[in-house]
DNA sequence: ATTATCTATAGATCTATAGATAATGC
DNA sequence: ATTATCTATAGATCTATAGATAATGC
């Protein structure tokens, strides 16, 4: 065997003051920069701590990312997973109830597998709604989808009668609201809930909650979750 | 009738370069600052522009508060409210369904009512945890308070068996979301729902769909709202 | 005299650039 | 020669203070 020995190392440029560099330190300033951001927030963050959790001299930064607002550009990614599948599902004859749950699920999931908070990311998209406008977008376009799919689930009899514009906002608030508490540690000092640890797990947490809000028959949001599981793994 | 005349306009001290001063230039800042903190958050809101926004110079800003923080500190106020009645409910027969009906209503109006996003409020908060220590210590008791709450109604029968702490997590996600989207512009430009217009539509919007998640017989939700509404107009 | 503003500015950041420097690779 | 860092610093803010100024009140 030819291979690569345990530790390449390879280091070329000058070394660093402080510690060594990783074997991808574009990657690195990323991680610690979503750590920091999701801390203390975009805005409040600098270049300087962000080097520093590194351990590289602030200016150094700009040899990887030309700016602190392409830093963000590069952790931000747009919302298109529920989407892609609110449009797969929309056509079929899928219950609008599992439709609704894998929908939320996937949103959630996309939201808590992306690195920066989901209602930070949404205000410094607003403030720039030119370079963040597919954000913007993704957002109106899911509402609708999930309002779609409540009228249906009502019609249906499988949902209670119910404004589907307010369900909508009522769902959205619900996995935005898990989302912020899957990064965001809870004020007070208590351990996080195993529920949070993962983004599936907080992903089933939201969408049962949303999702049994809205059944006429709450008992069958075992049965909703598992079809609606099934049609996510069909990817 | 020697009463007031339809405007006073005193104006003790030197003019504003820019516009008049209104009736109480401190609330007249408060409300500015807390309507930009909303919209760019307290670490990206500059002074300069509290400043311009009711037509002050930037330096002026310190002659009602002593800095920035200070603004902050007077719109900070505790989560009390939602505590009182957990604890005025606590010992009673109330049913619990009602009881959870009542503190997340109470929740999501005192959100509301502040003049801070809560999650804001909350970042801040835990960046300087001596300054708002009430704070932090009101969001683990509301947490426990909803705890108790949901065990007692899976104990009775209201709830369907659920797993306390995490109801929990998700009873108080689905507040903070709403609070969230109360202030806050979805990012798409629709219209904001109706229901999110005052603070007691967004508490009743929350608390519904929350005690709606729980509930093993849904149907029942409307009567548990109308006798929480009227348990919390015993006030 | 008191009140509430203004102008001017000190001092502390923070972003970003320029240019030197210390490694490896060819 | 190339790569990746460093040091130094320009330029732009941003907070907060000092002290002047322009009103009213007594």
């Amino acid at each position: 065997m030819t291979e690569s020995p345990a530790v390449p190392t390879r280091s070329v440029g000058r070394p660093r003051r402080t510690g060594t560099a990783g074997q991808d330190p574009r990657q690195e300033i990323l991680d610690a920069a979503s750590r920091l951001f999701v801390e203390r927030g975009y805005a409040a963050t600098t270049m300087t701590e962000v080097a520093r959790a590194v351990g590289l001299g602030q200016s150094s930064m700009y040899y990887w990312f030309r700016s602190k607002e392409d830093l963000l550009k590069a952790l931000a990614s747009a919302n298109r997973e529920s989407l892609e599948v609110a449009e797969r599902l929309a056509g079929t004859d899928v219950p609008a109830a599992v439709q609704l749950y894998a929908v939320l699920h996937a949103d959630v999931r996309q939201m808590c597998g992306g690195t920066l908070d989901f209602y930070d990311l949404e205000r410094v998209a607003r403030a720039q709604p030119e370079t963040f406008a597919e954000i913007l977008d993704d957002y109106g376009r899911l509402r609708a989808a999930i309002e779609r799919i409540v009228r249906a689930g009502v019609d249906s009899g499988e949902f209670a009668l119910a404004d589907a514009r307010l369900a909508a906002v009522a769902c959205l608030a619900q996995t935005e609201g898990v989302q912020h508490r899957f990064r965001v540690p809870t004020p007070d000092a208590a351990e996080r809930p195993a529920a949070l640890e993962d983004p599936s797990s907080a992903a089933r947490l939201a969408a049962t909650t949303a999702v049994r809000s809205l059944l006429t028959d709450p008992a069958q949001v075992a049965d909703v979750e598992r079809r609606a599981l099934a049609e996510l793994a069909k990817d």
